[in-house]
DNA sequence: CTCATGACTAGCT
DNA sequence: TAGCTAGCCATGA
């Protein structure tokens, strides 16, 4: 059986995110075995009561915040990811060179 | 059971 | 580049 739930894979994933880096909805799903689950992460961040599971880092797949823009939400992402060192454009999305890379070896360490 | 909703994505126009 | 659409799937009514 699985060692770790879906829930905390996917957890995992997010919390290993370097300072200074984003990653996807959809790359932390793939990340924590389950490809298409972009929306699961997405679900698990909103109930997420976990003051320490950087949240501000997960982005849409285009960069974006997924917070509308003006609301509370988003001022706090960008406010931390600028904070953090992450640069971004003047419509508010991150470079895509500051996107994650490997993150598979951030999480599960290569071998 | 069906229907609506949502911190998503990829593809098409 | 922007807007729309269909696909996605866990939850709750």
């Amino acid at each position: 059986m699985d060692p770790l739930s879906a829930a905390e894979r996917i957890l995992a994933a997010i919390r290993a995110i370097p300072r200074g880096e984003t990653a996807a909805y959809g790359v932390i799903a793939q990340r924590a075995g389950l490809p298409g689950r972009a929306r699961l992460v997405a679900r698990l961040l909103s109930q997420n009561d976990d003051p320490k599971l950087p949240w501000h880092r997960v982005l849409r797949s285009d960069g974006r915040s997924a917070f509308p823009p003006g609301t509370p939400h988003h001022e706090e992402q960008i406010k931390r990811l600028r904070r953090e060192g992450v640069k971004l454009d003047d419509r508010g999305r991150v470079l895509a060179a500051k996107r994650t890379k490997s993150i598979d070896e951030e999480v599960w360490g290569g071998p």
